[in-house]
DNA sequence: ACGTAAGATTCTGCTGTGAAGAACAAGCCG
DNA sequence: CGGCTTGTTCTTCACAGCAGAATCTTACGT
């Protein structure tokens, strides 16, 4: 065991502590959390209600916790991370010097989409960069092109522990909308006021490593405009695919 | 982005947050964990230390920051470590009701091994339960039985970084009479008065997934019985493969 | 070789945040 | 249905976590 830094954070301890039991542990009572950490119920639960907000756990139906997706071995986006950021950025760039809204790359972790990297535009009122963050993937744009690319039973699987939260029927309706059109719309689904067009990153073998969104103001949304967005979107995705390839 | 918990935690927030910039970034300095935190460098830099403490990151020779074994994708041990631990269990009791020593199961994680499970004995002397530690692969034996298994090139990569910390042509060494002996012992390295011989439970085809160790007061540790614990660590790892093997 | 700037690390004082106890809610079993 | 166990919510308070300052380390330019 490693020495304990100079100045320690206990609370920071407890939380990264559970988080490796977790890992470890097939699921864990609040109770036993507890016991193992040597802290109260409360603190247990609070712990654990801040690692479920950062994904580190989620709750099953039978109010144990288990294990969240930043824990888990990777989904079939395995392309490290890093990588695709740094393939994605100037084309990001460019589509924003473009198109002037503000540009996301997203990837898929468990039900939620990650925000890898951000691009704002360049007008005043403008969506703010959101790298770091998750969404729902059913909601945001970026995560419902992922899903669309999804098998059934992949699907089906990921979405297993969803309950009520999600319409499973309606969500595969409209993935099959996605897949069609080519394109998924969040029209004020996770922010109020903010329309986002999400395309996936085309994949020759597998699923799509990520996608790539364009988020502006709804007030600027223009159906009329779709088509050019829509088109931008695709050569944007496209040349990404292409810096993916391997050399 | 979900709901900020009713009784979050601001400092346990920051540290996964923290963390989850970690696995998506190539590396952080201090600097910019601070400002993409909102937080004091100092602060930052306290986090920083946190998250290596548990593995959750590590810190370069150029000082900088980014993910630890905890946060990449599972090592050449991908078999789910609840799935292993479920195996393993019964096998470690047998074990242990059979010696009257501690039993380990532990798994390979970058340069330390980790405590996947452990069954006490029940002597009143005797090694406590070590799961959910990290200990240095390369002085546990566990850890030794593990390296031993791994090809010259994954093991000078897994040490890349260790610098004066472990002395690599003496541990090769070791290794090799580790890979002749078919055992690793542990004597003193870890802990005074503990001492543990480890052997690696065998695989088909790829690494070993685990190591079983078998851990006593070093008052207990006589070599005249060593033939009998290799004999009975080679029965467990052996029953702890069939036990893994697909169906 | 020296000076400077940038970034990492260490230290300390203070206040507001994190922990725990109590109360409440939910679930399960006899 | 009642009792018990476990998860969740709420409140109080003291001490733990934060930030600013000081110090250390490293890299670069002259």
């Amino acid at each position: 065991m490693k020495n304990k830094p100079p100045y320690a954070i206990e609370s920071v301890d407890h939380a990264l502590h559970l988080a490796t039991l977790l890992q470890q542990e097939n699921s864990l009572g609040v109770a036993e959390a507890a016991e193992r950490l040597g802290v109260s119920r409360s603190t247990a639960h609070r712990l654990l209600a801040m690692l479920v907000y950062r994904d580190f756990a989620e709750q099953d139906a039978d109010r144990r916790y288990r294990a969240g997706p930043v824990l888990r071995p990777g989904d079939a986006t395995s392309a490290p991370v890093s990588l695709l950021r740094r393939a994605a950025l100037p084309h990001l760039e460019a589509l924003v010097a473009k198109q002037r809204e503000t540009a996301n790359l997203m990837v898929l972790a468990g039900t939620q989409a990650l925000f890898v990297a951000s691009v704002e535009g360049d007008q005043v009122l403008r969506v703010g960069d959101r790298a770091g963050r998750a969404l729902p993937a059913h909601l945001a744009s970026g995560g419902k092109a992922l899903l669309a690319a999804l098998s059934p039973g992949e699907l089906a699987e990921r979405y297993a522990d969803a309950g009520d939260a999600v319409d499973l029927p309606r969500l595969r309706r409209e993935l099959a909308l996605v897949r069609k059109r080519g394109f998924a719309l969040n029209d004020g689904l996770t922010e109020a006021g903010l329309t986002a067009v999400g395309m996936a990153v085309p994949a020759e073998n597998g699923a799509p490593a990520a996608a790539v969104s364009l988020a502006m103001p709804s007030a600027r949304f223009d159906r009329d405009l779709l088509p050019r967005w829509v088109a931008a979107l695709s050569a944007t995705t496209t040349a990404i695919e292409e810096a993916l390839r391997p050399q």
